[in-house]
RNA sequence: CGCGGAGUGGAGCAGCCUGGUAGCUCGUCGGGCUCAUAACCCGAAGGUCGUAGGUUCAAAUCCUGCCUCCGCAACCA
């Protein structure tokens, strides 16, 4: 059986260089494709980036190189982190492979030509000094959300995807279809979200960005998004409109799983299969998506210099304690948070504990008590079974049916965890069968061999079911328990860990060293603190200062001393505290976005500076008269400017 | 009423769909063992399952209200 098995993650977006959280989703679609090909599966692994769009085209402009420029340097980082983190994938696509590029476009032009994509206006509200159209929806008080100034109606042409038409469609086949969103809440979601209020027809493509593909018949059109990166999944396997297709195309397509982040299943789910099914490509067969790896308290920010990037992790843990604590520590469906703390934790306990020391305290016994060579199947023979023989047994050979049942259901960290629990067992049945106590009695030798076999079976087991979680670990573990023959013979790699005694018999057990060392929690966190401080000083950027401006400008800023009379929080708004303040004639409402750093009562009665002339302005419904100035520190704080009590309001400043 | 998620022993989670002795990991305490990386094994303490009602013979689990927290959205003049 040599069934291909397509597997697919979504294509990192090249911005920037992605942190952890961003690379838990290949790492377990790694372990899952590991996992397939040890069932047997022919499995082609696909990740990649994707490199269009106005954002990059904004970020590479700030650091004055080309948006190629840019997209070369940071998918060449993507990738390295996917190396570094040792992913199996077969190919890296990227969204400015030419290849990809002319499918696009022939995907465009065949939907284009059958009238699934037309010609339309995106009719909305247009703020012109911002260059951006607004929806009704997104208006505040009926001006632009960015700047507050009137906006017009306009139009902008802009091709559209026909989603409408295919709205009962999509909404049979994902109610036939009920495993083809997973998990299922996420289906319900879909459906009664998205799907049942009605479909309207996609935007597909933007005359505002340039970075992107064109569109063929109508260059002024950059092809947007969604067209451009779903169809990556089938572009890298050389898919042709006109049925030429590559032969990896025809012989792995539909994808088996798409692997994709929560936010994005919407995408995948409706407007990616509506695509498909427009093109008359078979559909994949199920869309996974994952909850999110979240930081601890989220207190990582980039300005505090302490968000937490995979190759740091890798330095400091290696591989592959960095890709069982992704693994390990990920709910099913809830998001999860990474610590410095919890990942020592579990390093300490799980591997160096559980796992390491079983490793070590075998293989030191076989070579303590029998000088480093496995029993000989005759002495083994002649021993009689135990209880505790059994057991082992059976918790050792129904560890892969277990691991694959949970791995069929994406319940990754469960099935990492299938595999320590039999470490544990491993480790109780030590402590029933005591060697150490055998080994002092000459005469039950034979008993102490099987004990230190039964040992060797269960690590090795243990060993080749952790290959798709710890690639590296699994090596070294089986290093120690060499196979017997007739197990290598089995083609299917995980049916030769169905089998405790597979252990070949007389041969090396080699010698045994840590493989993971614990750390001190402690020593650890103390050095990173230390770290990041004496790191701190080199990271004030400063914002740049503006261009210079005559005095004139200056003075047509009326800026005054104004009392606090009220102070209160804005219901709608997490950021907005809304002040009364007097400005020296009268009373006047001004709006600041401080919430996060002050206490409305704290600030009654206190001076502070406002803007006076600015222009009036509706947040949240309410009007804001002015502006209040407070400085913005390097780190993204705002702190008030405070006038000295002395200064009497309506001063003005000059 | 913007959308969504979550509230379970000290911490992190599972269980909830398909009601019926509340489970796992870490931590704590006590004991055992010495092959091993101050590791391993056993035992114990610790929870009115956010709250108030309802349905039921029976509710962590189903229904309703409320409270709190967290994302997203919006909003930092």
């Amino acid at each position: 059986m040599h069934e291909p098995y397509y597997l697919t993650t979504a294509i990192a977006y090249t911005s920037r260089k992605p942190h952890i959280g961003n690379s838990y989703e290949i790492v377990m679609s790694d372990s899952l494709a590991r996992f397939r090909r040890m069932q047997g599966y022919d499995v082609y692994f696909l990740t990649g980036t994707d490199e269009h769009g106005q954002k990059i085209e904004e970020i590479a402009k700030e650091s004055g190189i080309t948006p190629q420029e840019h997209v070369d340097k940071v998918a060449g980082e993507i990738r390295e982190i996917c190396d570094l983190l040792n992913t199996s994938y077969n190919q890296f696509i990227r969204t400015t492979d030419p290849k990809h590029t002319k499918t696009v476009q022939d995907i465009f032009q065949r939907l284009y030509d059958q009238d699934d994509i037309y010609k339309g206006e995106y009719v909305g509200k247009y703020c012109t000094p911002c260059e951006s159209f607004w929806t009704e929806s997104q208006l505040v008080d009926g001006k632009c959300p960015d700047c507050g100034r009137e906006v017009r109606d306009a139009k902008e042409e802009a091709y559209f995807l026909k989603l409408s038409k295919y709205q009962s469609w999509i909404e049979d086949f994902i109610e036939n279809n009920p495993d083809f969103i997973y998990p299922e809440a996420r289906k319900k979601e879909m459906l009664n979200n998205f799907i049942k209020p009605g479909l309207q027809d996609l935007c597909v493509s933007r005359t505002t960005v340039k970075w992107g593909i064109p569109v063929p018949f109508d260059p002024n059109h950059v092809i947007y998004i969604w067209i451009d990166a779903l169809s990556n999944y089938i572009t890298a396997l050389g898919y042709d409109v006109n049925g030429n297709h590559d032969e990896l195309f025809k012989k792995y397509w539909p994808a088996d799983v798409h692997v994709i982040g929560k936010d994005i299943v919407r995408f995948h789910s409706i407007y990616w299969t509506i695509m498909l099914h427009a093109l008359g490509a078979p559909l994949p067969k199920k869309v996974f998506g994952h909850p999110w790896m979240l930081f601890g308290n989220d207190k990582m920010s980039k300005s505090r210099g302490n968000v937490i990037y995979a190759d740091e992790l890798v330095e400091k843990f290696g591989v592959d304690a960095v890709r069982y604590y992704l693994l390990s520590e990920m709910p099913f469906a809830q998001d999860g948070s990474i610590t410095y703390e919890s990942m020592i934790e579990r390093f300490n306990s799980d591997l160096a504990n559980t796992l390491g020391n079983l490793v070590n305290r075998t293989v030191a016994m076989v070579n303590k008590y029998f000088g480093g060579e496995i029993p000989s199947a005759e002495l083994i023979a002649s021993a009689e079974d135990e209880a505790c023989d059994a057991d082992l047994k059976a918790v050792a050979e129904g560890t892969a049916d277990k691991m694959t049942e949970l791995l069929d259901s994406f319940r990754i960290s469960s099935a990492v965890e299938t595999v320590l629990n039999l470490a544990n067992r491993c480790n109780k049945y030590i402590d029933e069968t005591a060697p150490w106590v055998l080994a002092k009695d000459e005469s039950k030798k034979a008993r102490l061999a099987k004990v230190m076999y039964n040992l060797l079976g269960g690590i090795r087991i243990i060993g080749g079911l952790l290959k798709p979680f710890m690639p590296q670990t699994s090596e070294k573990i089986l290093a120690h328990t060499p196979e017997l023959a007739e197990l290598t013979a089995i083609e299917c790699e995980l049916d030769r860990y169905k089998v405790l005694a597979g252990v070949q018999y007389g041969a090396s057990v080699g010698v045994a060293k840590p493989m993971f060392e614990r750390i001190n929690a402690e020593e650890f966190i103390a050095e990173m603190t230390a770290a990041h401080q004496s790191a701190e000083p080199e990271t004030p950027p400063i914002q740049p200062f503006a261009p210079q401006i005559d005095i004139e400008t200056f003075a047509k800023s009326d800026i005054r001393v104004a009392e606090v009379r009220k102070c209160e929080k804005v219901k709608k708004s997490s950021k907005l505290l809304c002040f009364q303040l007097f400005d020296g004639e009268s009373e006047r409402q001004v709006l600041s976005g401080i919430a996060k750093w002050y206490q409305p009562e704290e600030l009654v009665g206190k001076k502070v500076f406002v803007v006076a002339n600015l222009k009036p302005v509706k947040l949240c419904g309410l009007e804001s008269c002015g502006m209040i100035c407070s400085a913005e520190q390097p780190d993204g704080t705002i702190t008030l400017l405070f006038a000295d009590d002395s200064i009497a309001p309506g001063s003005r400043i000059c």
